[in-house]
DNA sequence: AATACTTTCTAACTGTCTGTATGTATCCCC
DNA sequence: GGGGATACATACAGACAGTTAGAAAGTATT
């Protein structure tokens, strides 16, 4: 495909992009100060500001700065002014949320899924966004979009979701049927990309060049954001750690629809080594089922089968880490997913047992948003994809 | 660091990128054609080609296209106006080459290393350059630079070679020695980006959006190219994937200079392990010494130790293969380095043992440039360093 | 308190670049 | 040789960022 070329329509969206994100992540500012840092002309920053005041995207404060001279009048984003919806559709479970752009929580539900097929999914889907349309907020909010996360293969472009096994979706052109039903912007992505993009935009990566966020939930997948773009591969598959391989041994099978690392690390993972090992043992998994939660629960209580499996799922983490460590050297690492509540147990370990296996260390965080992230980014999904977002880069 | 904004001549630089990016894949064109491929109008193609010509970088062609109208005048890269200057400092050699920007080599020189220290090896580098810019070439080709690739950390922006141990080099400003001495542009970068970048301008992965290279030598790395620029990482440390780790196993040692996975994939690792079975075998390595081609050339005649240690490497090399695969899933993977001489012996079963295993399977394929990728890539990088090469990315 | 100084903000103008519109050149086909 | 088609060329208009100079609104100084 061929890149892109330059008018001055493209030129005023890149310099409106990187002068509404310099006052989003530095909100209050003056416009003599936008002026200075990204070493612009003031004109150019006041016909800027103009426009995106105009938008209500900015507003200027009541508040002033001395500086010896005349003082500066600060400007704000103003995330307020607008709301968008993001649906996280998980394997097990759907959340939603209607949010500013400030990233501010106006409402939330969180739906169970029943087993049913792709209607029903849809369906379901509908309603949640009808039901979080009508929540209660500011009178003058407007809606900017939505913003939905699949689990499978996307094409973010097109807003199809190519094949989501769990939602039995199929090429499913869930953009085009969104946007014709609500009359608003839609926007679909991975709900994994999803996930990095919200701990990138509101959570433990925020203000982060490179991000890679590590979703441990049913599965195992890696959210990448590069240059604060998330990056999905030439085949729409970065990311699918799930299928790493912890050793040679594991290459000789076939791994249909679950990854050798995610049939040891994920939640489904844990809950499976835990069970064979208590029937070894000759003991009943305590309670007939047992999920991942219970084991760390249990090793919490340091019961001695819970901190081998613990002990195991630190081991197949580190590699995991160790391997996004040495081959993207991201800034940051953000552990995220269900299995994330017990970072606490993780986090330190993992870096442990990484010290002087890896190159340079990474920064490994625990996801600060939880279960929320990929909701919230679907929030951010939509603030970039409703506006031209676009930089320069310099090749070299 | 903030992003980079726009003016007038910035937007000429992209758009300057963009035509002469198309016409050196895609000569001989038309400005006709050019503006209908890129969805510009006519008056800025011409005038940016002739920019373009009047710097010697685009000739017209005699040849005309007939089109029912008007024929066309075929435009062409005209690389041979400029040489440039490439070095790859290997662990254990020192390969140069001067070329044209169309990749022509005009003139190679290969200097095994005498094991010296900091002072010798940058002597005999700049001896090396010395000898190639007083090789006999066409009379009016100017030289557009030096590009030089280092085995080891390299602070590529600044010019600098922040760490080679085999070099003796610590914090070295190579560029600013060099470009002082010989008075041309100089770029730096480490020797596995640059046979990436190598393999993606002249090479295997010519025209391809995402590469990596995995070149397999002394140690193992890759080098990353994304959306056409080489990735580094936050640190300077991607795509050290010689620090994989093969197994959970691999994870309570140390690893300080070598890691796990080169240890045992490597050159030096399959030498390793070659003679370690042998001893165990009580047979003594064939010649005393041993390397990784004997080892090849001995499974070619099918003996049955060194086909179990190419088994082994396969293996090994699958798990590097695979891991890039999911995690970055690039458009194409090239083969490197010295064990790629061997690569009849290695893709093909690499690829079988991945059916199933990953969940896209990458286009694999062996290195065409050989150990000339390097400097090939020395050569684009002097191409693309030299001029304002920037492009603009949609983010999202 | 009046003045000088400093900094922010505003307005008019200039320069650069791309696009549109129109004109010209050069072929093929009849 | 004329009509049609396509490629190339030129003149002008539009959009946008930068420059320059000046007004506004404070603080520091005398």
């Amino acid at each position: 495909m061929d890149k892109r070329t330059v008018t001055a329509g493209l030129m005023r969206s890149i310099n409106r992009t990187i002068i509404l994100d310099l006052i989003r992540t530095s909100s209050p500012i003056s416009r003599s100060q936008i002026a200075c840092r990204l070493g612009i002309s003031m004109p150019t920053v006041m016909r800027i500001v103009d426009l995106l005041t105009q938008e209500d995207l900015v507003k200027p404060l009541d508040c002033v700065e001395a500086t010896g001279g005349r003082p500066r009048h600060m400007m704000a984003f103003n995330g307020g002014a607008y709301a968008a919806i993001g649906v996280d559709l998980g394997g097990s479970k759907m959340v939603g949320a209607i949010a500013d752009l400030d990233g501010k929580l106006l409402h939330e539900t969180y739906v169970p899924w029943k087993d049913g097929g792709s209607e029903d999914a849809l369906a379901e889907l509908c309603q949640l966004i009808e039901n979080l349309m009508a929540a209660p907020r500011p009178a003058d909010q407007k809606i900017k979009g939505i913003g939905v996360g699949a689990p499978g293969v996307t094409f973010s472009r097109e807003g199809i979701v190519s094949w989501a096994p769990s939602l039995g979706w199929c090429n499913l052109p869930l953009k085009a049927i969104l946007s014709e039903r609500f009359d608003v912007p839609v926007m679909v992505d991975n709900d994994v990309n999803l996930s990095a993009l919200g701990e990138y935009g509101f959570g433990s990566g925020r203000g982060c060049e490179s991000l890679v966020c590590i979703a441990v939930g049913t599965g195992i997948g890696a959210g990448i954001i590069l240059g604060g773009s998330p990056y999905r591969g030439y085949r729409h598959s970065a990311g699918e750690i799930g299928y790493l391989l912890p050793g040679v041994k594991y290459l000789g099978r076939r791994y249909d629809g679950f990854g050798a690392l995610e049939s040891l690390a994920s939640g489904t993972g844990i809950a499976d080594r835990a069970r064979q090992l208590l029937e070894q043992g000759g003991c009943l998994p305590p309670t007939g089922v047992l999920d991942a939660q219970q084991v760390f629960a249990a090793a919490r209580r340091d019961e001695c089968w819970a901190r081998q499996v613990v002990d195991e799922t630190i081991d197949y983490l580190s590699l995991a880490v160790a391997t996004v460590s040495a081959l993207l050297d991201p800034e940051i690492i953000v552990l995220g997913g269900g299995v994330a509540r017990s970072a606490d147990l993780l986090v330190e370990p993992i870096l442990a047992r990484l010290d002087g296996v890896v190159p340079s260390p990474p920064r490994l965080v625990a996801s600060s948003l939880g279960r929320r992230a990929a909701v919230m980014g679907a929030i951010m999904l939509v603030m970039y994809g409703t506006t031209e977002h676009v930089v320069v880069n310099q090749l070299i």
